[in-house]
DNA sequence: TTGAAAGCGCTAACAT
DNA sequence: ATGTTAGCGCTTTCAA
């Protein structure tokens, strides 16, 4: 009941309907006089403008739109969180749709943001995203910035604003220091392949192999690309397999619990008999006894970034700014990883 | 670049304005003909109705806000995905502004909400929300409900719908399953203790003392009125202390996380030199070797709870409906408590 | 059953 | 510097 409204701020204050607008948006056309008046007045009667209206007639609602396949899972969490911070501070607010990276729903949810006349989005596209699909997105003009995902099939990749994380230098570092400290058969547990940062590791992966020059036959890939609770029964038939892999890098905080249970389980012990390498810093992997080695990048930076990206646009300003950020991926040495025993290696 | 209105609508399908309108409100008063020719326009011309224009003008802006401290804590994320999940299929739209915790932020937000007219809030303050805060809450009579929280000061307790947790009810199972064991000295660590969660806590834990006759000055409270990363400095000091407690009830993953590190550092292994029973079931206590014992609730069922409690309001159903929801904690027994050393007992 | 007209609260020309 | 006026796109009386 905002029943209050600029009608109601001009009669007390003895002025017109847009001296009132003016005023209160900092107008530069106002005396000092009806400034003054009118902040008294609305204060007085405690007038809240109404966006909506307001939104209506400028054809810009102050709101952006995220699609993201889930917000509880902690990674997507404070990438909003982040992003959600920087636009607010900018005016804009921040509205998340959590998609399960099913591509209707991220119809529905872009469409609903258009339909609402949001200014901008942020988008995730899950796996499922076709090239019908990111033009869709594109239609109407709505700036988009890409979080960590690549227009599949979009021929214009370049033209899409977004936020990568290099997930292949961080693969590729973190195979590279297995390898180094001996490992020859390594397997790589990560989630859809389809998609970017999947992508991404497995090609860093194979690369640190083909750069260092060991034979690629050790290495292992597994795709999880269904997001199930616990890899655990995929890493007991890994490990009990004929081609027992001394290193594993693990994807997240699922597949790396389900790897160190079944390491368990199998009594194996980190990093004694098995390796151990986690992709993301999650808190598991950093209060696990022994500490987990970690890839890790910053969440707040991929939607700091993003966030920047997209006011850059909602600004109008193009000129100069980089239209991609690639964000880099630290390796956290810890105690999870050590040279294989010599049985494992002489196979 | 909506540019196509309902006018134009009106123009192809060679009607009035207001029977496209009908038609595509599903109006009672429309023609079979007119229902045809209309949708057919619609969809040749892409027509999208703009929520704006619509909310202006019903009042109704088919959102629902959120008040949280933080998205990015899993704990928050999953309650929001779950509210997120069933306003949606209701027809709203979940705007989350997570707060830190700041009065400021709290007030910011929620007059946002309010200017943009949204239909109803869910909102869990932090400790600094006070009694004009949540007086300020209710004005303007848009609908609130109240998660997990105690409107602090409100004498009318009873008129706020809300989502509680019973933490009273499982902190006091704990602790009486810890004295069945054998413990005496148990140190409950938990948050601000002026927010409810813990405020519960504390009291079902000092209940289960006097229910159970046993001498309270075993039991210790630590609490963690600041957000630290981990609770290892303080354990570590409890745990050197003269009184030093045989089991530790802690919240979280932070908390745990600092509990389990100290304990690896002070060589003290669990549960044999050291029970630890974690507040909340997160990955990290389900995965830790020993797995730890842990009070487990649905935070999928508090954002259901909380959106259809809202949804009931909106609808206008007062009648009947039960305005407050209880949801109970389990006890989930794993491998992380066990019966004190009888060192520790003799004291 | 349909159409004409009013107006939600605000901003932005346009006049003054 | 200030006031008047015309809508933004839609729903909703009220007549016809």
């Amino acid at each position: 009941m905002a029943a209050v409204t600029i009608r109601d701020v001009a009669l007390a204050a003895g002025v017109s309907l847009s001296s009132v607008s003016r005023a209160l948006n900092g107008g530069k056309y106002v005396s000092a006089r009806v400034a003054h008046d009118v902040a008294q007045a609305a204060t007085r009667l405690g007038y809240k403008p109404d966006f909506l209206a307001r939104s209506l007639r400028t054809r810009s609602s102050g709101m952006v739109g995220c699609l993201v396949s889930d917000v509880s899972n902690p990674l997507n969490g404070s990438i909003v969180r982040a992003a959600e911070a920087h636009l607010r501070d900018a005016g804009y607010m921040l509205v998340v749709a959590s998609t399960a990276n099913d591509p209707t729903r991220e119809r529905a949810a872009a469409d609903e943001f258009k339909g609402r006349r949001f200014d901008g989005m942020l988008v995730a596209p899950g796996s499922g995203a076709n090239d019908s699909m990111w033009r869709e997105l594109a239609l109407g003009g709505t700036p988009v910035v890409v979080l960590d995902r690549d227009p599949i099939g979009a021929r214009d990749d370049s033209r899409w604003p977004a936020v990568l994380v290099d997930h292949h230098g961080g693969a590729k570092a973190a195979t590279r220091y297995l390898l180094g400290l001996g490992h020859r058969r390594i397997a790589l547990l990560t989630a859809d392949a389809r998609m970017r940062p999947s992508r991404e590791r497995i090609a860093g992966f194979q690369e640190a192999y083909a750069e260092t020059g060991v034979d690629p036959s050790g290495a292992q890939l597994c795709i999880q690309s269904t997001p199930m609770d616990f890899a655990q029964g995929d890493t007991v038939a890994l490990l009990r397999g004929e081609r027992r892999p001394t290193a594993i890098i693990a994807l997240g905080t699922r597949i790396l619990a389900g790897v160190l249970r079944a390491a368990r389980n199998l009594d194996l012990s980190v990093p004694r008999d098995l390796s151990v390498l986690s992709v993301g810093d999650t808190d598991l992997a950093s209060v696990h006894a022994p500490a987990i080695t970690a890839l890790r990048w910053s969440l707040e930076d991929v939607g700091r970034a993003a966030a920047e990206l997209l006011l850059q646009r909602l600004r109008g300003d193009f000129g100069g700014g980089q239209s991609r950020a690639l964000l880099e991926v630290d390796l956290v040495l810890r105690e999870s990883c050590a040279p294989p025993l010599l049985r494992s290696v002489q196979l």
